[in-house]
DNA sequence: CGGATTTGACCGGCGC
DNA sequence: GCGCCGGTCAAATCCG
């Protein structure tokens, strides 16, 4: 049995009032429902390449990890979703371990990273052919505007959640001080662009990041069943 | 054969 | 300005 930390990543100071469910990739109406969960994809991504490249274990957290953690004094106050009494990221198990954990913070995330509206027309104009650039991004138009992230930490051999969503896989990075390089995702439903990237901390080989950004702009396209027994143990606890 | 993945190149942001 | 880094593109390749 896998493990589930989960968390949701807020890093804009405005307080939405709005329900964190809402805002969750999976809507917990759905998941609380019987008919949607999460579960397991029973594969490996990476299975031998890139395994040795970071060298570098200075304790820092990956990027992923900061989406949460350096924000940390902003999430507040926690809506906690815990299917067990264990909750420590760092309790570690081996694969027939019994701990299910799923954090979840609202998120209030609707940060815009355009620093102002030159920076938007650079992007335009760039598009528009007013330089030349040999290769012009289909993404330039799309404005830097991340609407909304939310990083899961989940205990796992395997890299994939399956979160009822269809992906393809776009990308694939090393980065920095982390041996496991990250991979990068896109819904694959027409016009949704929902992106997530998955993680492996390189200091805790078990722990798995998923951060995803964006709203599905449809509905979950299947329902999968490994996570139910799960979700379906979920207590809400919120001062909202 | 069509869709998914791999992977090197490219790009922009950022710090120095 | 330069180099580093993370994110994305897209041609090649894989695979069912």
């Amino acid at each position: 049995m896998e493990s589930y930390s989960i968390f949701s990543s807020s890093t804009n100071s405005s307080p939405s009032r709005s329900s964190p469910s809402s805002n969750f990739p999976f809507s917990l109406s759905q998941v609380s429902s019987t008919s949607n969960s999460l579960n397991l994809m029973d594969h490996h991504t990476y299975q031998d390449h890139d395994r040795d490249r970071g060298e570098n274990q200075s304790g820092q957290l990956i990027d992923g990890l900061m989406l949460m953690g350096g924000n940390q004094q902003l999430i507040q106050p926690p809506m906690v979703v815990q299917t067990s009494n264990h909750h420590l990221m760092n309790d570690y198990q081996d694969d027939h371990g019994s701990h299910n954990n799923v954090v979840i913070i609202p998120n209030n995330d609707n940060i815009n990273h355009h620093k102002n509206k030159d920076d938007q027309n650079k992007r335009i104009n760039t598009v528009n052919g007013n330089n030349n650039n040999k290769l012009i991004k289909k993404g330039s138009l799309e404005k830097k505007v991340k609407k909304h992230r939310y990083a899961f930490q989940t205990r796992s051999h395997v890299d994939i959640l399956d979160d009822g969503y269809r992906w393809r896989k776009y990308g694939q990075k090393a980065v920095k001080n982390n041996k496991f390089p990250r991979s990068y995702y896109r819904c694959t439903y027409q016009g949704c662009n929902v992106k997530k990237q998955v993680q492996r901390l390189s200091n805790d080989e078990g722990v798995v990041i998923t951060t995803y950004e964006g709203i599905h702009s449809h509905s979950i396209e299947r329902s999968t069943d490994n996570f139910e027994h799960i979700l379906s143990q979920m207590q809400i606890y919120t001062s909202l």
